[in-house]
DNA sequence: CTCTCGAATATTGTATACAATATCCAAATA
DNA sequence: TATTTGGATATTGTATACAATATTCGAGAG
């Protein structure tokens, strides 16, 4: 007997419960919920979830592999801290690959999938709000690759932009910076959908790195100071079962 | 009280058992004593490693966002099994990053290093066993790279190759391929000793890419037929304390 | 014979318990 | 006062036990 039903079953791909822990610490992390430096402890997270320490633990395994929390033998988790120097070289390699991705993509965009990012780009600039800005500012560019039906190299660019977020909104409440990336972000529509790929790609290069250097600039002068190394607060009140 | 002693701490940093775990199973999948689609028991695993099921549950894990293994909630993990696009992608990924890599480095590198560069060269050339060819091999791309100082930007192109590895020896088989990729090899190396930066880039890449091209045209033809489903034997052997 | 169904078995998921290790703190010492 | 030290406390690491789920296999229906 296969494939009884031609509908799916929603409950067959449910995540497990370390990928939800995992996810909600991700979110938690990228939203400022939880800072660079921070602990984690097993104990209070097991609460916090109504688990016991075993699916974190496993959860926790999870984003260390992908760059989100420090494990230390016998002395726990601490969420990472990104220098500069780090924000810069992410910033650098999302160059390199979204590059690579929107001329791979540029010859299979059709008038439709075009539309699409124009929509989403107008979507974009019309925004003022943080989280609805970054949410279509990444759409657009998720608009621009998708064509190129290269699933693992949009994943880990997907997984890059999600690492640079958390430091992004540091820039995003600049109003000025918000209008420059919008303009480039134009320029690099127009220049796709004019058949200029090489000056559509360069532009993205230099948008990212541009970015990439501002917030790492950002960090140097006002991160530095700060020490960053208190306890984890919010997510320690325990609020179980 | 900071830093009594200026010998370092062997024990210090040794690395959990999860980690052990994790690096035992990833140096068997890429020699091929596990194959793609070859399903990993917790139960044989942690017999097999002498501890229990929690730590292989965390290796595995971390193998699963490192991309070596799948999981399937309840129902266990196997090997990843990639598919001729997916080792074309990897290759394509790998161009971009070691070509960004490849012109960070330029600027930087000195006669000291590139004296390095050519000695691994040589250390490769010379070799015909596999496995030490494979180590020269990739040792001479790290030392291209090394002077760039991009930590990130160098873990994630080792991950990348070390992913492609398993199914580079389907093709360091043939010497006439060997020969060639000596050849490229050598054709960066003295662009880049000359000099000539762009030119040493782009042979890089073009290798890089035409490697991928021909492993994965190696896949369709040899692999898409064997469906590789069979179960664990190798490490299934129990033969523990 | 083929398919369905259900019990027996195998395997995974995780809560609990305990051992190993790290951290904290106060008394003791210089 | 500053430093050391030992024990109390906190935290992590994992073995075990059991619950939840998947898989196997054979008996019975068609």
């Amino acid at each position: 007997m296969i494939a009884t039903y031609r509908f799916d079953n929603p409950l067959a791909d449910r995540q497990s419960s370390p990928e939800m822990i995992a996810e909600a610490l991700r979110r938690a992390i990228i939203e400022g919920l939880l800072s660079p430096g921070e602990s984690l402890r097993q104990e209070n997270l097991a609460k916090h979830f109504a688990v016991s320490r075993i699916p974190v633990r496993e959860a926790l395994r999870q984003l260390e592999s992908e760059g989100w929390v420090e494990l230390q033998r016998n002395r726990g988790a601490r969420v990472t801290s990104v220098s500069a120097a780090e924000v810069r070289e992410i910033y650098e390699i999302r160059a390199a690959l979204e590059a690579r991705a929107l001329r791979v993509a540029a010859p299979m965009h059709t008038p439709a999938t075009l539309e699409y990012a124009a929509k989403v780009l107008r979507a974009s600039c019309a925004n003022k709000d943080h989280s609805r800005f970054a949410r279509f500012n990444w759409e657009f560019h998720l608009a621009l690759y998708a064509p190129a039906d290269r699933p693992r190299l949009l994943s880990m660019i997907d997984s890059l932009h999600a690492q640079g977020e958390r430091y992004l909104r540091l820039k995003l409440d600049m109003p000025a910076h918000k209008r420059r990336s919008d303009d480039e972000h134009h320029q690099t529509f127009t220049a796709l959908r004019d058949g200029n790929v090489d000056s559509a790609v360069q532009i993205l290069e230099e948008h990212l790195l541009k970015t990439g250097e501002l917030l790492a600039n950002y960090l140097t002068q006002h991160l530095e100071k700060r020490p960053a190394n208190r306890d984890a607060r919010r997510l320690n009140r325990a609020n179980a079962a």
